[in-house]
RNA sequence: GUGGGUGUAGCUCAGCGGUUAGAGCAGUGGACUGUGGAUCCACGGGUCGGGGGUUCAAAUCCCCUCACCCACCCCA
């Protein structure tokens, strides 16, 4: 049979739940904070992101899923979403206002071999802030995410450097340009690639030598203009007021080439699930120089946090239990009946925030019905058949107690909703 | 893109050249005719991931392929 394309999932019960639930959770949390909701499509043009993430990139470069359209239209599906909000806040004519603040989730589409946390198809939430050029936006930011993610019961730890800016980073480019240059030859073939289109991220390269080599390496914040230094640590001193775990990390570099000034990522146990920082100069990249907008913004992977909260933590505390009822014919008889109680349930319940799962059903046997119920680990059964139809009346057994009780029907809705299960 | 591991029943796995491929759990039916969970009994269910090869004989050995898992690269 068909199968599901590699690397792609199906969330089913729970871990369906589990993610809706922690996207209403996120979605919540940075709404409280003044962010709007925003969609922009699956795909774009591929200049969108050849443009702003950078060719350099190994995502724009190597991993992106590119195609033409019957048209000929060069597009891709989005590999982040940052660059499409940013082009939507333009083509929206948002700039217009003093401050954006959006929050979106969405999928995002990387074409790599999957393995544990990676995907082909992944969710990204994230937050995009832009108006604000003052370390302050940066600490609003970061300390926003500390807090969700230990909302979530999870302490994290937030790496965090500056890059400098456009005035300051070609200085310490060539500095690094200079330095790696002596020791071209120890480095790995990756990096000497690296060395000559971006030598920032030879400072990333996990490869043993590179490592040791970088060790050595000129750090950014010794090459950090004025300005960019009173940022950081400005940005650094309140965080660490706060008590956010702050890791500075002078080797910290994003995989995205849009960034300036602050760069952080947040991890938890090794595990990386979100990273972000400054990108002042993507407004006017996007735009083609028309407009300028300072901006900060993070993503985090929801498939990330979802594995993470199911291996440390019990997920039935996030998913909440309804009261599960069914209600059962057992009789020709009885089904005009118990259609009628069903119809009347679901024009109380209907569209209410409540916490209640009514499963409408027919068996010939009541011991089939009851084992059905627990399997189903219902709370409620209400049935109906040849004895109760005599009295006019319907039976509720609680599966929990295994007590029951009969009421008459014309007394249900109130007897049950309100003496019973307590639900106005 | 590189390297390693695993694919056998719905699930977890055993079998690793030799009858008709097994177990536990799950499922269905019954013991128990309107009262579930426990116990016991019975039953159903498999092109042994797919294709090719070696052999008298392949789930088992070899090759190819696909999928999943893990690590690297990279990243959410």
């Amino acid at each position: 049979m068909v199968e599901r394309p590699k690397g792609t999932n199906d969330y089913i019960h729970p871990e369906s739940s589990l993610r809706k639930i922690i996207v209403e959770k996120i979605s919540n949390f940075f709404e409280i904070l003044g962010y709007k909701p925003i969609e922009t499509p699956i795909f774009e043009s591929v200049d969108l992101f050849k443009r702003s993430a950078g060719v350099v990139s190994d995502i724009v470069s190597k991993e992106m899923y590119e195609f033409q359209d019957k048209k000929g239209r060069h597009l891709a599906l989005r590999p982040e979403i940052t660059a499409p909000v940013v082009r939507a806040i333009i083509q929206n004519n948002l700039l217009q206002q003093q401050i954006i603040k959006l929050y979106y989730v969405g999928s995002i589409f990387r074409y790599e071999k999957p393995q544990k946390d990676r995907y082909r198809q992944a969710t990204q939430f994230g937050v995009e802030y832009l108006g604000i050029e003052n370390y302050i936006a940066d600490f609003e930011l970061i300390f926003s995410i500390y807090k969700l993610y230990q909302s979530f019961n999870l302490d994290v730890e937030i790496h965090v450097n500056s890059i400098g800016c456009k005035d300051c980073r070609p200085q310490y480019r060539q500095k690094l340009y200079e330095y790696f240059s002596k020791h071209k030859e120890n480095l790995c073939n990756d990096c000497q690639r690296r060395l000559e289109e971006n030598p920032l991220r030879i400072l990333d390269c996990k490869n043993p030598n590179c490592k040791l080599i970088s060790k050595e390496a000129p750090k950014s914040i010794e090459y950090l203009c004025q300005n960019c230094d009173k940022h950081h640590k400005e940005l650094t001193n309140i965080l660490k007021f706060y008590n956010v775990p702050l890791i500075e990390n002078h080797y910290l570099v994003r995989g995205l080439d849009y960034y300036n000034r602050t760069v952080f990522e947040v991890k938890f146990e090794g595990v990386d699930l979100a990273g972000g920082g400054r990108y002042d100069y993507l407004v006017n990249q996007i735009s083609e120089g028309k407009y300028d907008m300072p901006a900060i913004g993070f993503a985090g992977g929801l498939e990330r946090l979802t594995n993470i909260l199911k291996e440390k933590q019990n997920i039935n505390k996030f998913l909440g239990e309804n009261i599960k009822i069914n209600l059962v014919s057992l009789t020709n008889e009885a089904d005009k009946i118990i259609t009628g109680i069903y119809t009347r349930i679901i024009n109380k319940i209907a569209g209410k925030k409540n916490s209640i799962e009514v499963n409408l059903m027919k068996f010939e046997k009541l011991s089939k019905a009851l084992k059905i119920a627990d399997k189903m680990k219902a709370n409620y059964t209400l049935f109906m058949g040849e004895e109760e139809i005599k009295e006019d009346e319907i039976t509720i057994k609680n599966m929990e107690t295994g007590k029951q009780e009969k009421i008459k029907v014309e007394n249900f809705m109130i007897k049950f909703f309100e003496e019973i299960i307590n639900i106005e």
